[in-house]
Order: structure tokens, then C-alpha cells, then sequence
DNA sequence: CTGAAAGCGCTTACAG
DNA sequence: CTGAAAGCGCTTACAG
């Protein structure tokens, strides 16, 4: 075809539609008709637009048909994390299979965005309105996330995990987080092979409610049984982030015999601090962590934990935007799916 | 399960560059030129233009400028593997941080897809002539893949990782997997704290380039001191699938005392297997890996291993696409990315 | 059963 | 400097 000087790239312009219509001698809405399955078209019409396809090898064009008022067939996965520690969080690599396998076989295609902490909201806003995308997940969304309030918005369909917030019309998946700390500590008092006597936790970012939930638990099973609860704060969710928490922890109460940790990943990093000041683990000190991440695997001995199911969560996000989609309405429904304590060597 | 009546839900339709015109009291056209920073708008014009786009919140509709046959600033990383073993996999993550990182700051929206090995061509080849991409960056592709065949076909800027092959005109990155495997065996041959006697290698998939070049070193640095090679195939560069080879390797040769693995969870599996049969590491067998991934630092001792510089080829990947947009013809390099050897404890 | 036509939102020569 | 108009590829009433 023709190339302007300010075009550097020939457009990538498939075969169109036309060229289908003109190959089989029909017109261009009969050949819609046929691709879409919708309408009538005779089994003559058929033959020759089945044939002209095959032989031109058209592909329909998303945008095109995206403008024309169609569905693309494209959901996409947000995280909204800076995309470093996005590479260290198992649970968000679990979701992203479990939304990706459901969706491949509910025929939409998984687009995964990655949206920094700190980064604008002119391009996430352009992803919304930009008419490639029918649906949107979002993952790791903070308390209060302005993202939540653009996806209303926009009204796409959408999902989120771990929100709750006031007057949410998006529909929620999440752990229970409380039930499962609650279960992990009571574990930990009373039925662990050596019972705690001296507990602590090292919580995750106060951002987040899984981190809530799961230090509230924590704090209440205490005080249930009227033990002060001693908690120190990691900033990240990371290993990194955990050595300075953990530190700070043992530094302020070396005494404590068990540690409850918000995340494998901080458990992990207990571990080497613990095993840095020659005590050792479970003898010593008894670690639990939360997730059942690749890091429960990775210490010596193994943590015991709380497995989540993070594939799961990914398919149930995947199906309540698909859901929507099919004209649904969830409204601000939270659908908690349980964990299960995972006993291994170190506590 | 499938989508029901025609369509359920309102679509999502923000306000219009018709809009804007309406309020600012302009023509669309001349939104437009206002908007792209193209062509000329009077300042009175662009002030109007300016607060009505203020006034209504105006996201432009990427679907629209694509078929008007502009750049919808989406590039994609194509992950051609099961999303399971994606999981797994450390460098994918590193280099989609990289390219992420290098296309957020060039002002290109990164969308990750997953494309499972033996997922139909059909939903790929919608993508590529969706109209919604402007350049495809692939990653893991096999030997012969034939989504490298369709990029090609489609003329999309393009950049492969790993992927060699004849007649191809895509740019390639990749680590140089020949240089660091014979430097980290000459290593283990000459260097090490005990030198090897008896070395074998796990190597890796036999359909990736990687895996190949890293086991041909292999051969080769032994060949040129006259020692026979021994080698195990892993089916997957997965841990478990590194167990089952390793049990093999073992079984067969009880006397090697030091093994190379073509990548890290291999080499973690390798000293699961060792350490199960009551051999310690690096006292009886030196085990070596290859990526410094998370894997390496979760094993006792640490690995010793061939660094590889993911997120710099995410980055690479993702600049030799922005740079074809930009015009140039970059036709099949190859852009090699060199390894470093990282001494730890296990070798 | 099937064409012709209008419209989705945006861009870009082309007149004025 | 700016408006009117055509076109990108597809879908969908609406006539025939």
C-alpha cells in the first residue's frame, strides 16, 4: 500500500473483512453474519465465505470490532505493585495462573498490567476507556486505592482482591485471613509440639487488609487468654523488609519462644536472623509464616504455615468478571475462600 | 457459562473527542490537533480545549485511534509456556520487571500474555492482528516455534529471546549460555576448592537453545581434556522434574563428585537427591547451577552459580522493540547478554 | 436470506 | 488557523 513520510512503519493491516466478502462474491454483512453465528446466512453463502476465509487467512480485528460495540475477549489482571516485589509475592504468580486457566477456557484472552505504586492514573485510565478491554481484576489494590474508584467508574466489569471499603459495587475475593491467623496461633498456644509461652508477630504493611486481618487475629486470640500481644511491623511484604522487622523484634524481646509471622517470606527471614544469633529453630524459637509460598520449601527446617489458595482466588476473580459479563450483577459481595494450616518442622 | 442475551450490559462509553469539541466550541478536528500536539491550534483555541477536557474528564478511546491507524502504546510480552511452569520460572519474572521498567519510562503500557505450549494459533494470531498491540516481545519460545513464524508473518515489531534459527528477521537477546557454562566448568575442573574428578551435567529441555549451548560447553571443555562426558536430560527445567533426574543420574553414576545443572532448580533438586542418599555437598559432590535465581539462595549451602542478567534482557527486549518503532530495521541480530560466575558455598 | 447504509471514535489531508 | 469530509474495519437494523 501507500507510506506517508511520517509513518516510518508500514501499518500491519491484515486481511479485512472486504477482502473475505469480495473473494466469496458476498457482501460484507454476510460475511459478520457468518463469523458471528448470527443471522441467517444460507449454506451456499457459507461454503464460499468458509472457503474465502481459509483461503485469505483473515483474522478479525479486535479494534474494529471493539468500536463497532463488541466485546474484545480481553481481561485484564492489574497488579498494582511495583513490579520488583510483584516478582518476590507468590500468591499474585498463583492468582495469574488460576485467572489465566480459567479464562483460556472460557475463550478470553489474560492481559496482565503491571501498575507501579506510585505511578499516574492517566495510563491505567487509558487501559479503561481504551475499549481493548472488557473486564479488569485487580490485585494487591492498597486500603483506600484510587484504582477501585476508577474502575467504578468506568463500569467494567471487575473484581478485586482483598478490598473492602464503603459503598463498594465490585465484588471482593479474598482469604479469610482472620480465620486462618486465628486458627494458626491458637495452633501455635496449644498444640504445637512445644506450646508458646512467650509469642510475637511480625505483622505486614498497614496498608493492606490481609495484614490487618491476619495481626487483629493475632491480637485477639491473645487477649482472649489475656496475654499481651508483642507485634512488630515489616514495611514490605519482603524477605528483605523482614530481616529489619525481625532485628527490631528480637533486638526489643529476646526472650520470645515463638514468632508468628504475616508471611512466609518474613518467617524465612526470622529464620536467618535467628540462626544468625545461634538459636535455633524449632528448639529455641518456634516460626509459623502465611501463604505456603515457594519460601516455605526454601528454609531449613521447612515452615509451618498457612496455605492459601492463591490459584483459586485467581479463578474466582477470572469468574466473577466473566459472570458480568454474561449479565450478572455481584454488586460489593465478598467471597472468602479458607485456608488450612500447614504443620511442618518449624513449629 | 457462555455469554447469553445480546448484550446485557451498557457499554462502556466515556465522553467523546465529539464532546470536547461541543464544549470547547471547536470542531473534533481540531481536538484532535490539540491533542496529538500536531499541526496548529490558536492559543485561544487550545485554552477552551484545554478546560473542556478538564471539564470532562476526556480519555481518548484507544480502539478508535488504532483503526484510524495510530499506535495504541501497548506492547506485549508473549510468554510462550504453561503458566504453571511460568511460575517457576525466575528469569521470566526478571525480564518482564525489566521490560516493564523500560517501557513505563518510554511511555508504552506493557501487557504480559500467557500462551500455554500447546495452546490453538487462533487466539494468538487475534492478538497480533488485533489492532491493539503495536509490538510483541517472545519469551521461552521453543526451537522451530511457530508463533516466530507468525510474528514474522505479520510484520509487528518484534523481539525474541533464546530463539535462533535460519532466514529469521526479528532481533534476538539472549545470555551467552556457551561462555558461562565453560567458564563455570573450567571452574569446577580447575578452580574450585576441589576440583572435579568426576563431573556430569543435568541438562536442561533439549528444545531451547539454552539448554543445548549450556550442555554443549559442557561436552566440549571436557572433550578438550579428554574426559568423557556424562549427561542426564531433565524433561523440564522444573525442581521436580530435576528430582527425577537426579535420582537417575545418581543411580547410574554413584561415583561422580561434582555436578554442573543447566539451571538452578535443577541444581536444588540435585542436592535434595544427595542429600536424601546421605552424601553432603560440597564435601562429597560439588553441585554448580546456572541463573543465580531465588533458588540459589535457598539451598545449604548456596549455590554456586552462572549469573544471568534477566531484568537487563526484559530491558533489551522491550528497547528493541520501541527502537523498530521508532524506524529503524534492526533485521536478525543477535544481542548476547554476558553471565558472571557467582561462588558460593556448594562448589 | 442478503445488500446498502449508517455508525462506533479518531485522524488526516484538503479546502477555506 | 480551523471546519467538513472521508476513511480505518466491523456490526447491525432495515429494506428488499
Amino acid at each position: 500500500m501507500t507510506e506517508a513520510a511520517p509513518r516510518p512503519l508500514p501499518p500491519v493491516r491484515g486481511v479485512t473483512m472486504a477482502d473475505v466478502a469480495r473473494v466469496a462474491g458476498v457482501s460484507r454483512g454476510t460475511v459478520s453474519r457468518y463469523v458471528r453465528k448470527t443471522g441467517y446466512v444460507s449454506s451456499r453463502a457459507a461454503k464460499s465465505i468458509e472457503a474465502a476465509i481459509h483461503e485469505t487467512g483473515y483474522v478479525p480485528n479486535v479494534a474494529a470490532r471493539s468500536l463497532a460495540g463488541m466485546r474484545a475477549r480481553n481481561i485484564a489482571l492489574v497488579i498494582h505493585q511495583d513490579a520488583t516485589l510483584f516478582a518476590e509475592d507468590p500468591n499474585l504468580m498463583g492468582m495469574m495462573v488460576g485467572a489465566n486457566q480459567f479464562l483460556t477456557t472460557h475463550d478470553h484472552q489474560l492481559l496482565v498490567m503491571i501498575h507501579p505504586e506510585q505511578g499516574g492514573l492517566t495510563r491505567f485510565k487509558n487501559a479503561l476507556y481504551g475499549g481493548f478491554l472488557d473486564g479488569i481484576m485487580l490485585a494487591a489494590p492498597r486500603i483506600g486505592d484510587p484504582l477501585v474508584g476508577l474502575i467504578q467508574e468506568s463500569g467494567l466489569p471487575a473484581s478485586l482482591v482483598g478490598a473492602r471499603a464503603e459503598g463498594l459495587t465490585i465484588p471482593v475475593v479474598d482469604v479469610d485471613n482472620y480465620t486462618g491467623a486465628y486458627e494458626m496461633v491458637t495452633y501455635l498456644l496449644d498444640r504445637a509440639p512445644k506450646p508458646a509461652k512467650r509469642v510475637a508477630m511480625i505483622a505486614g504493611p498497614r496498608d493492606t487488609t490481609a495484614a490487618q486481618d491476619r495481626r487483629q487475629a493475632f491480637v485477639d486470640c491473645l487477649e482472649a487468654r489475656a496475654i499481651e500481644p508483642i507485634v512488630e511491623v515489616s514495611e514490605h511484604w519482603s524477605h528483605d523488609s523482614g530481616l529489619v522487622a525481625a532485628r527490631a523484634l528480637l533486638d526489643a524481646h529476646p526472650d520470645v519462644d515463638t514468632v508468628f509471622c504475616a508471611n512466609d517470606s518474613l518467617a524465612a527471614a526470622v529464620m536467618t536472623v535467628l540462626q544468625d544469633r545461634g538459636r535455633t529453630v524449632p528448639d529455641d524459637v518456634r516460626v509459623a509464616g502465611f501463604d505456603d509460598s515457594r519460601w516455605a520449601m526454601s528454609t531449613t527446617p521447612h515452615l509451618t504455615t498457612v496455605a492459601q489458595p492463591a490459584e483459586a482466588m485467581g479463578v474466582a476473580l477470572a469468574e466473577l468478571v466473566v459472570r458480568q459479563l454474561g449479565g450478572e450483577s455481584l454488586g460489593g459481595q465478598l467471597f472468602l475462600q479458607s485456608t488450612q494450616i500447614v504443620v511442618r518442622g518449624s513449629a
